[in-house]
DNA sequence: ATGATGCACACT
DNA sequence: GTGTGCATCATG
């Protein structure tokens, strides 16, 4: 018995190809077929069944099926209505969106950093705050289908016990025999959440993680997809596991940016998850002691039901957390960091310097107060374009010719600069030249085992300072350190990005909750320039209420994320002529699409203007709501993809998370 | 994405 | 007249 059936391929074509096959028992929804696919054979999935072939295709025009690959469907009509949703709401294929779902043995690598989890899991009593977030999100309703799901956060420091009220959750919906996902940031996180849950639910968990190969992937999946394990854990795409009867999906350091995908179709993983829990009529509990303002706004409005975990458990407390100001300092160490190094080292105890990112872009900072040069209507920092001699803001592309003096303190000390980790290390040794010094980050790392290296070099005591950028956060772990540095907390601050204060604020609360949590007796000091900016004292001060009261009604003010939906595109090309050319074209037509109350900013330069020889450009769509920008999105690229040039590209990003 | 096609301009 | 380059198009 013959059949026709929709098949849709991992290109930017977006509509699906009818094929037929002999023997219709072999193939299924859900199933990977390879066919003829014009010239050449290809992979595609099959999404449909269908009576005859479709309006306008001949019979004799459809081409069979070569080979069914796969012996049992990867995924089901509910995977399907996800990717046509995904597709519909990235501006991507369905394709495209089902090859980011399903396990495809596709491009694939990561060094996987493996780490002994340093968890022990004792059957801990659990603390009332506990027993009524358990309770309350337990106890919900599941919301009907395709209304909002039950949505909860726990929000509380690092060691406040978050995790054991995911665990009884997660173990509440086994027992009510449905499944849950357990979504952790990145692979590292992975392992050791693994582990927890491998001791706690044994052969029912099940990993999902980009480090594995496509064939113990599959594996993993088809067990999943078999009901075998009913809890899984993963990075982002975890949130696409093919569980049976989904319960509770668990977003565990919800704030992360590494929840939304990098390449296409960028997804958020935790707006998949609103979703599919949606859709399926589960729950979903995110947990962090720093949200994302998407998510405090939506606790202030209700719409995620708050649950405090205000207390640490153990005993344990907060460390000391000190700013002290760079003003006047020659160097990137001030006194009291290398009085505390030094007693640190007499103490016999350990030191982790931070560096939270690479110095990048040229900007303009006050060394005398910390003044900096913004965009008025933007709000971000402005960068200096050497050829152009002039600041730029890369949002609208307003520019400003540099400040002689401070315009704040009148210091005449004026300049550009960029802080560097070899520059820092440098410091570092000649400081202190008896002690061990070992640098962590992307260039010493790179190499595998590089970090693996270094974090067991630093928890055996062979090291005395560990340098880095966030990726040392893992050394915080070790009860052998005592101090924790942040060389610069304003280097964040400085990203012409609108969440920049979000990031920063969030960094410095994590490093020291995390710190905390092992060493109680610590300290931890926040190198700054701006000893009196909001973002600095309030995440010293630990003020997260504080903070999201300044920061949302800025953002409200400038009509920023949360308070408005945006739509970023980029345009690349070696040629930056081809480049600019490109975006203004495609301005030209987002002006004429653009919906009513809607605007746009730029199109500016990227604010990293070139990489890999590349020139960069960007036009960023804003609107209150996302359903009309994403029709006029959709608009304007067809538009602009007739008549292209062959030597630019075009990405969307829908909800942008960084913007650089 | 990728291979096929058609048209422009160059040249043995 | 054939050959190379790129914009345009279709893929069932």
């Amino acid at each position: 018995m013959s059949a026709f059936f929709e098949l849709v391929f991992d290109i930017p074509a977006d509509h699906s190809f009818t094929y037929l096959i002999d023997d219709k028992a072999e193939a299924d929804i859900g199933k990977r077929a390879m066919v003829p696919f014009g010239k050449r054979d290809c992979l595609g999935y099959i999404i449909a069944q269908r009576d005859s072939p479709p309006e306008g295709i001949k019979e004799e025009a459809v081409k069979k099926i070569r080979r069914v690959v796969d012996s049992e469907p990867l995924f089901d009509n509910n995977d399907v209505e996800i990717a046509r949703w995904m597709a519909g709401y990235y501006l991507c294929s369905m394709g495209q969106a089902l090859s980011a779902m399903i396990p495809s043995g596709r491009k694939m690598v990561h060094s996987d950093i493996s780490d002994n989890a340093e968890e022990a899991l004792l059957p801990l009593s659990i603390s009332d705050e506990q027993a009524n977030a358990i309770s309350a999100i337990t106890s919900a309703d599941s919301a009907g289908k395709d209304k909002l799901p039950q949505m909860f956060y726990l929000y509380g420091v690092t060691g406040s016990g978050k995790t054991e009220v995911f665990l009884r959750s997660a173990q509440y919906m086994l027992n009510a025999g449905k499944s849950v996902i357990y979504l952790v940031p990145e692979i590292s996180l992975t392992h050791q959440t693994a582990d927890v849950i491998g001791k706690r639910f044994g052969s029912q968990s099940a990993t999902l993680h980009s480090g594995m190969s496509p064939s113990a992937r599959l594996a993993e999946w088809m067990r999943i997809r078999r009901g075998d394990a009913p809890i899984v854990v993963g990075p982002r795409s975890a949130v696409f596991a093919p569980v049976k009867n989904l319960g509770l999906i668990i977003i565990d350091e919800e704030h992360d940016g590494s929840y939304k995908s990098g390449n296409t179709p960028r997804y958020h993983a935790r707006q998949i998850a609103f979703r599919r829990c949606s859709q399926e009529g589960a729950r979903v509990v995110m947990g962090s002691a720093t949200p994302s303002a998407e998510a405090w706004k939506l606790m202030s409005e209700g719409s995620i039901k708050r649950l405090d975990l205000s207390r640490r458990l153990s005993g344990g407390g907060m460390p000391e957390i000190k700013p002290v100001s760079l003003a006047g300092v020659s160097g990137c160490l001030s006194k009291e960091l290398k009085d505390e190094i030094l007693l640190t080292h007499q103490m016999g105890r350990q030191t982790i310097l931070f560096l939270n990112r690479r110095g990048f872009a040229h900007f303009y900072q006050c060394p005398d107060c910390g003044w900096e040069q913004t965009c008025k209507r933007c709000s971000v920092s402005l960068t200096w374009h050497k050829s152009k001699g002039r600041c730029m803001c890369h949002y609208c592309g307003y520019s400003e010719s540099p400040p002689e003096v401070c315009p704040k303190c009148g210091s005449m000390n004026a300049g550009y600069r960029g802080f560097g980790t070899e520059m820092i290390e440098e410091e570092v040794r000649r400081t202190f030249p008896n002690l061990r010094l070992r640098r962590a980050d992307a260039d010493t790392a790179g190499k595998k085992g590089g970090l693996q290296e270094a974090l067991s070099l630093f928890k055996t005591g062979m090291i005395d300072i560990l340098l880095g950028t966030q990726m040392v956060a893992k050394g915080l772990n070790f009860p052998g350190v005592r101090l924790v540095g942040v060389i610069f907390a304003d280097t964040g601050l400085h990203l012409p990005d609108f969440r920049a204060a979000e990031r920063t604020f969030s960094l410095i609360v994590q490093v020291a909750g995390r710190a905390g949590r092992y060493f109680p007796d610590g300290k931890v000091i926040v190198q700054t320039l701006r000893m009196e900016d909001p973002v600095i004292t309030r995440s010293c001060a630990l003020d997260v209420e504080g903070f999201f009261n300044a920061e949302l009604s800025q953002r409200k003010a400038l009509n920023f994320p949360p308070f408005s939906r945006l739509i970023r595109f980029t345009i690349r090309s070696k040629d930056e002529c081809r480049a600019d050319a490109a975006v203004k074209r495609l301005a030209s037509f987002a002006q004429t699409f653009l919906p009513l109350g809607s605007d746009m900013l730029g199109p500016a330069e990227c604010p990293i203007g070139i990489i890999n020889d590349n020139f960069r450009r960007q036009l960023i769509l804003r609107s209150p709501s996302m359903g009309a920008l994403n029709s006029a999105a959709r608009g304007i690229i067809t538009k602009y993809e007739k008549g292209r040039d062959s030597k630019t590209y075009l990405e969307v990003d829908i909800d942008p998370v960084s913007m650089l």
